[in-house]
DNA sequence: GTCTATACGTGGATAGAC
DNA sequence: GTCTATCCACGTATAGAC
């Protein structure tokens, strides 16, 4: 009967559960520790048993945020094969999140604008994050690049990564703005021509 | 000796300069009206005379930054003549703007994170000066096109125009991110080729 | 470990004198 | 119109009982 290691406790795991809600829908500033408390059903003392302050709260959101975003990235892309169908399927991918988040953008974005030092431990994670995610794409452009080596003939394949990486941060940026998904569909329809035509 | 109508007292003058720093600067929830009044160096009660609530003033300061940005914007590009140019002279100016602020990103998208309510008033000023923005990317597009209708045959002028806005957000974007201007880089190079090619 | 109660600052906003 | 003084809610964080 042994239990597979209690490291998690009820406790913590409902505080960053509420966390990851919360910060994700009101924003980091806009929601407070007592609401948070509140909506996690323990008392005041207990967070502060489990998170030393606010920040360190935030900093476990975005690192589990950082698994679990990046986990849904990748078993979207198991489902399809080759490099360019991969890169085709983010954009269905972010659509059904922004419409599900009624538009909320990207927690790791939504920090960077919130948290204004580029030194604080907050934005080293987002950066950590962006970095993760244009591996992920150069990963995936360099499969394309394999499978159609005269598509990408002479392209830089890291100039074409980092496209790709604006595009997307650009699409999500701008969906937030206008609570709408056509920049998204736009991000899609220029992807597809930069993977065809190789620009 | 007739002054030219005296609408605009130094106090409130004062106040929407001390917002316009600090609200870009350092964020909106982050800066509190007790900031403000200090920074501009009037009372408590002269601000709320000036201003019913600091949303108000927040409006105030979005209409302001509408008019100084895409003032700016308008002066860089009546420095060059044809489409092409001006289309291309909009990302040094970007640049420098970026580095200048530290980074700090753009005011209006840091309003639409931090101001998660869709229906805000704030947002409804954010998604009025996008639009404006990408209006002046689409005269950009169409000069371009009648100056080289060759290159742009058959493609949707008005797709091109948001491919370049959703460059530009993500250029700022990332750059905020990374407090580095290569994203800035990037964009400009994809949109050298997407009005040389015409994707 | 978890609770209740509280400390202490600061937030936005007003009262009332001048 | 501008000021000083103040109100009250809520912010983060802690003390001390159980």
């Amino acid at each position: 009967m042994a239990r597979p290691l209690k490291t998690e406790k009820p406790a913590r795991l409902k505080i960053i559960e509420a966390a990851n809600q919360l910060f994700y829908e009101q924003g980091y500033f806009q929601t407070g520790i007592n609401q948070i408390i509140e909506e996690s059903g323990i008392s005041k003392a207990t967070f502060y048993t489990h998170f030393k302050t606010k920040e360190e709260l935030a900093e476990t959101y975005l690192r589990e945020r950082d698994v679990t975003e990046l986990d849904f990235v990748e078993e979207t892309l198991a489902d399809h094969p080759t490099g360019e169908e991969k890169i085709k399927a983010l954009f269905p991918g972010m659509m059904d999140w922004q419409v599900k988040s009624n538009f909320r953008g990207c927690g790791f974005a939504n920090i960077a604008v919130e948290v204004a030092d580029h030194e604080s431990a907050l934005r080293s994670l987002v950066r950590d994050h962006d970095t993760k995610f244009r591996d992920i794409l150069r990963r995936l452009v360099t499969q394309l690049a394999e499978e159609h080596p005269h598509r990408l003939a002479g392209q830089d394949l890291e100039s074409l990564t980092n496209h790709l990486y604006l595009l997307v941060e650009g699409a999500i940026a701008a969906s937030q703005h206008y609570a709408a998904a056509w920049p998204i569909e736009q991000a899609a329809e220029l992807t597809r021509q930069l993977i065809r035509t190789g620009a």
